[in-house]
DNA sequence: CGCAGATTTGATCCCGGTCAAAGGACGTGG
DNA sequence: CCACGTCCTTTGACCGGGATCAAATCTGCG
């Protein structure tokens, strides 16, 4: 087993730091559970397909089961703005009474359980917790937000290439090879970067040997704690090897 | 009056388009919302002091009478970031289940009405409208928070800058004259600048005549609409004269 | 193959960070 | 009242990281 090799290394004192995303169905008994997936509605979308914005039956709140949603935000200069992305075993909740108008779409195939704003008022009733649920789940989005916020007033471009793929590769549930499902402009939308800074310092990581990239939108993780230690979030900061772009 | 001089040119086709924010009371009936004043513990806190941010009574949600609170949030590294300000007439939404340290602390002498969550949720039982406004209250912070993001991430310094002097007028009322509450430093922090560049960009409009600076966290704005446009959020974007830095 | 779109690489420039020093505001004590 | 110290703001000089412009690969597809 080449996990042997890494057995040693690969054993943090924090060997999970990933915060669980909030669960919808947090707190809830298997009834519960069984009666709010039979009013939620299992919809599947294709590349490229945008899920409905207004009607009553809008999604309100959704779960991904698998694909990636895609959130976009119309800038007031007329273009499209990524704000997020919204991955497998991920929920999502739509502002219903906002103005500004995000557009989720769906990046592949993309399987979705929706719930209009009627059906989750109607459970919510029958079931307090879920809005507790709810509400932990917005509050989740904020801290997520807050987050990038902080990513984007201070972090290098180094640090916020690696500080993305670490997030990218938690929320997928580190898998040995994530997908990073959008091209290197949109990457540059999420981190405030150029497609331009995006490939050069994502090479630069690869010449490192810190990942590999078997295809462009392919990155496999090589040296997750190396990663780590380079996305500037950490209290010990390393003298880190040079990661410098060469001309 | 000095009015009348201003007058033709101050009313713009959208003379007031901000945004009202959340209301926690709204929908509610006059003996509903004396209900919930009367749960609500009214508090005055000095210059400096902190909320209290754990135990039963630890504020869950509140509303800033006067005054202002600044939401700072520990870094990884030890160190502290300014994160946003709630001024007098705003509400605030702790995250309850949150490991990440948030800190609410006055500025100058602030009257606060907060809730803890155990009354909270005793009002909600009565009045499930309350529940309804917290979520928009949440997810009103959360399009905020979405919104530094987009500025962070895609605006210029002068247009950081424009934009974060036009958000707290906006939202201190439109006074002729804000009040910045913090200093340059912090500034930077809430637009991801240094405290150099803050200076220099509000320098640079002072110069241009676009706002003057009575005493420098004292800004009196001069050219509303001028500045709206330097924002960089408008449609349009006009030629705009020099506001390059001089050296 | 030929084409269109995406990524990578190269060369250059400029905005904003960094370091340094000079005001300004304000309180305390002589 | 002024001298002094502290903290904040402003200004200056310089530099580097990332944007910008441009061109060369790479990739998939009809």
């Amino acid at each position: 087993m080449t996990a042997m090799i890494h057995s040693w290394q690969d054993h943090d004192l924090h060997p999970i730091d990933v915060d669980p995303r909030p669960d919808l169905f947090h707190g809830l008994s298997k009834a519960q559970t069984r009666q709010i997936r039979r009013a939620f509605k299992s919809e599947t979308y294709e590349d490229g397909e945008s899920l409905p914005r207004s009607g009553v039956d809008a999604p309100f709140v959704g779960l991904v089961l698998s694909g990636v949603l895609r959130e976009d935000r119309a800038t007031p200069e007329g273009g499209s703005h990524l704000l997020a992305l919204t991955f497998a075993g991920e929920a999502f909740a739509r502002q219903s009474r906002d103005r500004a108008k995000g557009t989720l779409t769906a990046i592949g195939e993309t399987e979705v359980l929706t719930c209009a704003y009627a059906t989750f008022e109607r459970l919510a009733v029958a079931i307090p917790r879920l809005r507790l649920n709810l509400l932990h789940l917005v509050q989740d989005q904020l801290a997520q937000a807050q987050y990038w916020q902080l990513l984007l007033g201070r972090k290098t471009a180094h640090e916020r290439i690696t500080s993305m793929l670490r997030c990218f590769h938690q929320r997928q549930g580190q898998p040995d090879e994530i997908d990073l499902a959008v091209k290197r402009a949109d990457l540059g939308q999420l981190t405030g970067l150029k497609l331009e800074t995006v490939s050069r310092q994502m090479r630069a990581l690869e010449r490192a040997g810190l990942i590999a990239m078997p295809q462009p939108s392919r990155v496999r993780i090589k040296d997750a704690a190396t990663l780590k230690a380079e996305t500037g979030d950490s209290s010990v900061r390393r003298a880190a090897t040079d990661f410098r772009i060469t001309f």
